[in-house]
DNA sequence: CATGAATGAGGTTTCATTCAT
DNA sequence: AATGAATGAAACCTCATTCAT
């Protein structure tokens, strides 16, 4: 066998973080974050305990790097909004249609994710410096909406918008849910319908 | 001296147990069930270690106690409605009005008892039979807007009603979250005015 | 109702020390000094805790009482040889007949002591100093059959006393055995057979 | 460097899993099942509490562990006579002084088990489970003892098995005694006495 | 890079004993 | 004499982390 180059070992490697950190959400997600051990990472992962402090150096950095990493494509979808060169001309509906199923997409992509992240918000006591940090991407979409629906003519653009934006996050919390009774279609039209007419 | 009566035992007992819950439950709400250790739990009530085990059988005993405990204000607000003589006549929007406005109350009086239950029930590996008793309860709120909605003539009486549940699950979640940065009033009025007008 | 006298007082001390003592014998002899708690005796015994302390001053106290109580029966059995007129004309095959009767009776009659005995008697790590004070009787049994079947006229009459002493021994192991398959009688027959022919 | 190889590994374990083994079966014979103390385990075999666990699962499945393997050597006696091809003409006075012979020499061998056994089976209420797998094994040799008895022309082959049977366990009764006066060998000769010439 | 045995702090739980009444 | 709530030490057990190989 050729001895491997460089870059075949920093390949090997990052495949083989990726594969710890996806194991660690679900493993996180399921028993949260005191609920799940690095045993049971390890094992599910099928590698040695001793390999993840290779990659890795304590548990909590762990999770530091899952919860990076798990908000990695939402910031995405509003980066293109923080541009320099957007300007508010630009928040037409179709934008916002376009915002929200990207939003549901990440969503559905990253169920497991996300109900992390929800556990982790509610408990103050759990790693609330990590959750911290993320905390205020939340709130640059709802300036977006107030924004928008003063430009449509709304009377009352924040509470317009605030209720938009509760309505979503009333949707991904019952679209997480383990035991979640909605198809994620149902509860898509209902937000889409409302985007369209302000109610003030 | 005579020993203490029963009555007396009765009482310390009654109030010391209503101690543990009301500590376990704002550290259990903070920390998460795995997250909290009965060492805190008995260190913040002022009371030794061995004493919680004279009220409760273990740990998740009494996670069991304090989510049977807070359920209890919650189901009282159905239990009117579950009544024989209940009939859908009474669907009112004044009843519907009373209704979220207890809801909301009960919200507002035990914001850790929701905070642990919704950080429990997204988190499958944690306690899952001792949330799945509950869930039931969630939908009958579901239920009932639906006819409410049908008698005020929507065309699509479970679409609304689904979306008036989701934005009381928004609600809900944002008023729970340690950070929150709405206020309560604004959320409610958003609510109260969906309740009036069907979309479909 | 007339006030008890000092001696109606002692007399209800005194039955009520018995059903502790009678009470630890059966949760000792069943789970092992180490095995039982204070807590399962009281509750069996049906009183508090608390009583059981005014009686004895700690559980070691109160096994050191249950032996010493447990061994009173057999001890009486042994005294009238110990006698100073006793001579050793008396031992006759009748009064050898007559103590192992005795010794089965004593046996018989409180299985849950023998029980007991051995398996701290086994233990030199449970409270050996307890036992130990007891095991010289045993011997006192020996002996005299040593003197006995030398005036039988026995070649090794040491022999032959270990014999019976040790088949004793096996009978009263098997008796006390919990799940026991022999009958007291069977067993019984065997030893009184050898006591009257030495096998030197 | 490269990391231990499986097989390195395996004897790792094995060795250390015997000396926690014989640690515990010491310690257990000394004190009890519920008198030993894991720590106490642990620091007697040089080791840390938690690794123990690597090992076993609880202090109980290391306590079956221990029995079941104290047995094995007892056991081993029994099984050629279990063996299909043995015929009832084999039970030969000779065959009997042999099986004796090597039940002494297990007994010897490993006094501390035998003190732990009986110690478990005196007491019904501290892992009955455990002991009951074995205690069908005793009777194989009394079976067999029958047998030899009535080929040997006893009129009473049961009588006389449990004569030797009851002779044998009290033998073993006395030899495991930590205060055990006698020899083996006297003892032992009692029984080979008894095995050549039947009472009845 | 990779293994899993090993550690030890800290978790849950039990229980002998004390004490106010 | 009697109660059982209360304590705290010590039991069993788990798990993040280290380390020799």
């Amino acid at each position: 066998m050729s001895p491997k180059t460089k870059a075949q070992f920093e390949e090997v490697r990052l495949e083989k973080r990726e594969l710890i950190l996806e194991t660690a959400l679900e493993i996180f997600a399921t028993y949260g974050y005191h609920g799940a051990s690095i045993s049971m990472i390890a094992q599910h992962a099928g590698i040695a305990k001793g390999l993840l402090y290779n990659y890795f150096e304590s548990k909590e950095d762990l999770l530091k790097a899952v919860v990076s990493d798990g908000f990695k494509d939402f910031l995405d979808i509003y980066t293109p909004l923080l541009d320099k060169n957007f300007s508010e001309e630009m928040l037409t509906p179709e934008l916002f249609r376009k915002l929200f199923k990207k939003a549901f997409k990440v969503m559905k992509d990253n169920i497991h994710f996300w109900r992390l992240y929800y556990a982790l918000a509610l408990q103050p006591g759990v790693m609330e410096m990590i959750i911290k940090d993320y905390e205020g991407y939340m709130f640059t979409h709802l300036d977006l909406m107030e924004k928008y629906y003063k430009k449509q003519g709304s009377k009352k653009p924040r509470a317009d918008a605030l209720h938009l934006y509760i309505l979503m996050d009333g949707i991904t919390m019952n679209y997480i849910q383990p035991h979640n009774e909605f198809t994620i279609e149902e509860m898509e039209s209902t937000i889409i319908k409302e985007l369209e007419k302000p109610i003030y």
